[in-house]
DNA sequence: GTCTATAGGCCGATAGAC
DNA sequence: GTCTATCGGCCTATAGAC
């Protein structure tokens, strides 16, 4: 991977995120990343397939954060990472993650079963605490952490809320 | 508000709310209402006042969605059409919350006071039901609300959570 | 007065050629 | 890395149909 490239690429994500994928040419890439514009039809081909390598690097980075939960093994830790995961996140992540919420929207999008493994991790959990019905309980935590992240990164999020959670959850 | 008006405001709710503002050309609208491209510019002067009007129809009839819950007095009867909103709602409104949902993440877009008149409602809500902390009771109600929304929208929405939110709630 | 059809200007966007 | 071609998007203007 060039210097020019990765430049390319983390240019791209973050007029992505911040401006959408129409509303931002290829042109305003190249500018702002300081490059020439034929450069980006050399190393991607057109503006879609800078798109489409932008959210493997970006499906890659969410993985990453959510290792530490995967590899818990105490569920109340489980939880405590879980409801804490939006407010660990480095603020260079926020890109990833707006592209993505962003992206959900788009009809051609659709990956749905993305979060199946963190919902059963979560059913397991929930089952190991004895909760009556771990399914729908995941499916609840999964809303909650999603309804944090959205609104930090809309930035109207309120840190009185973790404590609660934590009463909720018992932890 | 003539026919064609009418037309044009409802072809581009359904393109916008589907391809997103941007990625939705006046010409596409155009040629989907079955009208002049002209006759767009002649009724809204330009592509982004015309998004305006559009967002105008959009808060009215969401408000309208939600008076039911305004009106309601007895605190248990909130909290069950309050889950049960997104259920309630028509296909034909889809488009609505679609576009409002999608808009969030545009950067001009940032009218973030918008639920702060049903939060206070929740918060009144769980008040009367003597819960500890009824202001993130009702941050929480609304998260899971929109959440229910947005997958319906997204169409990965399981009708068993309904059922287990009643049980959650004691209703 | 509402609308269509058409023509065209201007600009920016994508892309290929060199 | 530049240059250029081509296309499409936004918008104006006008002449005329309903």
């Amino acid at each position: 991977m060039t210097i020019k490239k990765e430049q390319i690429l983390e240019t791209a994500l973050h007029l992505f995120a911040k401006e959408g994928y129409s509303a931002t040419s290829t042109s305003k890439i190249a500018k702002a990343a300081g490059v020439s514009e034929g450069l980006i039809f050399r190393h991607f081909g057109n503006k879609k397939n800078l798109l489409k390598e932008l959210m493997i690097q970006t499906q890659e980075t969410i993985n990453h954060l959510f290792l530490p939960i995967f590899e818990e093994t105490d569920p109340k830790e489980v939880l405590i990472k879980t409801i804490t995961l939006p407010l660990r996140i480095d603020k260079e992540y926020y890109d990833y993650w707006r592209l993505q919420y962003k992206l959900r929207w788009e009809p051609e999008y659709t990956n749905n079963n993305k979060f199946v493994p963190i919902l059963n991790k979560f059913e397991e959990t929930f089952t190991a605490l004895n909760y009556k019905e771990p399914k729908q309980e995941a499916i609840l935590l999964n809303q909650i952490v999603n309804s944090i992240a959205i609104d930090i990164l809309l930035d109207r999020f309120n840190e009185d809320y973790i404590p609660f959670l934590k009463k909720k959850y018992k932890l």
